[in-house]
DNA sequence: ATGATAGTTAGCTTTATGACTAAGCATCAT
DNA sequence: ATGATGCTTAGTCATAAAGCTAACTATCAT
């Protein structure tokens, strides 16, 4: 199960730096210029740019060009296999201490015997 | 609102791997020694230490030393941020897509008169 | 047609990652 | 006390990441 999952790995990836999510929650409020990005963050374009293309490769973003201004949106169902592995994780890690559980309660009441 | 989280960068950097991945969903089954995360992944040992470094540096495992052997357990509380990192842009993201709406409706209204 | 604007490409630098080998140290079994 | 076992440290290597500058292209306004 899950034997190796490229998606979540850009997606992790893609998350793990703090620019990349403040650029997410910057596109969160609503769609943005590359310039747009590069200005608050105090990063060059160039620099924008390869982060950007991070996170387009993970599918976080979409961007579309008119003119000469792109502009990047948010995708929201991106998130997903996020979501879906740590609920995943979550149940599993959960299975397990219920298991752990019941043998301490089985070790328990060998001892009181 | 969220600067820089860099508990944040470093959970999701220790998730981007997938080896990482594999030691902690081989972890949540049961604890391991480190040779027992050695074999199955076919990487030497001072890699999974690597490996199991990032992950305790995350808070993702904890670890301890009886005798020569190290035993390494997962730390299920530590997918938190992660979780609530989530939730947190998911209710942003659908308050933008609200906003959305609303203008569109508006727009709607407007070129109905 | 000129100049400003918006983005892109190319190339460089520094630091970090992920893997390895080889050698070291600490225990446990005999 | 010796050797095997289990981990650790040190050092190497190749590749990738994150930033930059400089130069280039494409569009828009005048």
């Amino acid at each position: 199960m899950t034997k190796h999952h490229p998606e979540l790995s850009l997606l992790f990836h893609a998350l793990a730096d703090p620019t990349r999510r403040s650029i997410l929650t910057r596109l969160a409020e609503t769609p943005a210029r590359v310039s747009d990005l590069s200005a608050p963050t105090g990063l060059r374009l160039p620099t924008v740019m390869r982060h950007l293309s991070v996170l387009e490769e993970a599918g976080l973003i979409a961007t579309s060009k008119d003119g000469r201004v792109r502009t990047c949106v948010i995708v929201p169902e991106a998130l997903e296999p996020v979501r879906t592995w740590l609920d995943e994780q979550r149940a599993i890690w959960e299975g397990r201490l219920s298991r752990l559980d019941a043998f301490a309660m089985k070790t328990m009441k060998e001892r009181a015997e």
